[in-house]
RNA sequence: GGGUACAUACCAGAGUGGCCAAAUGGGACAGACUGUAAAUCUGUUGGCUCUUGCCUUCGGUGGUUCGAAUCCAUCUGUACCCA
């Protein structure tokens, strides 16, 4: 399987320096992805970049990722214009740990093979790097002019939104060049690859390698992706997606990919999944014949969530979904068991009342006082005026009414929903 | 070191003494239509009560005034120009 040909018809090749292909199929190649640990979960837009690591190592080469423990205490000046929060080293170490758990649902950190995964931290080696030291040995080699060039950097100068970048953001690119040249003098690693605004801050680690060592290196970007309607890829109203289930629930998550657009999910499916082309124009082409019934999304969104999460969180967040969006009514929910309930509405926030509150509070003071549904009393009465609420697939009209024990099903069970897909749960005790 | 300008709600950006919870655009949320899609149209977008009303907001602090986002002083931050 060639690296290369699998990036370019799935879509995921932006950039690509010149003897780059050639040097993948000479021999077996090291590359390394930097993901920054921002936080102590990935989210999917750190997909894209995994995904590419994974094709990587299935062709036979050696992924390395690179945990940004170092560079992710300064932040990227490309992207967001703002400076980062400095991370504290604590926060870090505790990032790592859960990222470095998540990353090897996709890539083969454990078994014997050559070409098995590694996670690299640079911290390790920058740690103990001191300043002079680093002025001395690497920024000797890189001109200011050059930096002053990047995409990136200008962007702070000149840009519309131009609002100066410090000192510390203006050497990221030069910390991460390091990087580049660290992994490869000390693993043989040839290729960086990354998101298409990195390209600036790799083609800086190959310069400074050809000009230390005289080592040729290389480097490989995929898009940034993006929504047909120009939206962020990767947001919902409650924010990221995330892959651990603590912040995003697996039904949540499975609900992410269902929901894409028809133009968007054709280019996802090859980014997202593993599927081979055969089976991707197939499934494309079926899915033109009867776009409604969603064959690609439904598609995207089984291999998607069994490969992060699990077959048997897929399998009930498929079914919660059958349920929820399915034609069930006030009387179906009445009838459904204690059990079936909870496992359905697992991936469902839950909030628990007292049973009194029941009957005695209006539905304001419950949803909004009682549990955390809607930020506040205002919020959920303007939503209610314009029919966005509803208490057992049924819509509210009045805000002030109660709810009444005698809505509660299985005894003990509220569901709310606010506008066509978020439910919550109230559960009276 | 000297000078000039700017700082407004999620973002962009009007407002230059009362008619300002603050135009407009974007974003976001919701409704209709649909396929839990896209496009389109409509509504909402500081908090409390919702009817009049009240409270907190226009970088921070202090002041002038019956009254300030709007004037003055000072501090902080940022950009630009000169050295």
């Amino acid at each position: 399987m060639n690296f290369v040909d699998e990036l370019k018809w799935r879509g995921m090749l932006q950039d690509i320096m010149p003897g780059t292909e050639e040097l993948l199929e000479k021999e077996t190649v090291t590359a390394y992805l930097g993901i920054d640990p921002t936080a102590d979960s990935l989210h999917i837009g750190h997909l894209c970049g995994i995904m590419m690591l994974r094709h990587f190592q299935r062709c036979g080469h050696k992924p390395l990722a690179l945990i940004g423990g170092a560079t992710g205490m300064i932040g990227d000046p490309s992207g967001k214009s703002a400076e980062r929060n400095l991370l504290d080293e604590a926060t870090l170490t505790h990032n790592i740990e859960c990222i470095k758990k998540q990353l090897s649902k996709f890539l083969d950190f454990d078994s014997d093979a050559a070409n098995k995964a590694e996670l690299v931290n640079n911290y390790d080696w920058m740690k103990g790097y001191s300043f002079l030291e680093f002025v001395r040995d690497i920024g000797k080699h890189i001109t200011v002019n050059y930096m002053m060039a990047k995409d990136s950097v200008q962007k702070r100068l000149n840009g519309e939104a131009r609002d100066g970048l410090s000192f510390t953001e203006f050497s990221y690119q030069l910390l991460q060049g390091y990087d580049f040249l660290y992994l490869n003098k000390t693993k043989n690693c040839k290729l960086q690859m990354g998101g298409s605004d990195q390209w600036g801050n790799i083609t800086t680690g190959t310069e400074l390698i050809r000009r230390t060592n005289g080592n040729e290196c290389y480097a490989l970007t995929c898009p940034l992706i993006t929504k047909a309607d120009g939206g962020k890829f990767g947001k919902t109203e409650s924010g990221n997606v995330w892959l651990s289930k603590d912040y995003t629930t697996p039904y949540k998550f499975y609900q992410f990919w269902l929901n894409v657009s028809d133009a968007d999910a054709e280019r996802y499916i090859k980014i997202f999944t593993s599927l081979d082309k055969a089976t991707i124009d197939n499934l494309i082409e079926e899915h033109k014949k009867d776009p409604g019934l969603r064959l690609l999304q439904k598609r995207l969104a089984e291999e998607v969530t069994v490969m992060v999460h699990s077959r048997e969180d897929y399998e009930q967040a498929v079914e919660a979904s059958n349920i929820l969006f399915g034609k069930a009514t006030k009387e179906t929910l009445q009838k459904i068991d204690e059990q079936t309930l909870l496992s359905v509405f697992e991936g469902v926030p839950q909030f628990e009342v007292n049973k009194a509150d029941i009957n005695d509070c209006d539905l304001l003071t419950l949803c909004v006082e009682k549990a955390a549904i809607f930020p506040s009393k205002g919020e959920m009465r303007k939503l209610v005026q314009g029919g966005g609420v509803s208490i057992n697939k049924e819509k509210v009209t009045d805000a002030s009414a109660k709810a009444g024990s005698e809505a509660l099903i299985a005894g003990k069970y509220l569901l709310v929903q606010k506008g066509k897909k978020n439910y919550f749960l109230i559960i009276a005790k």
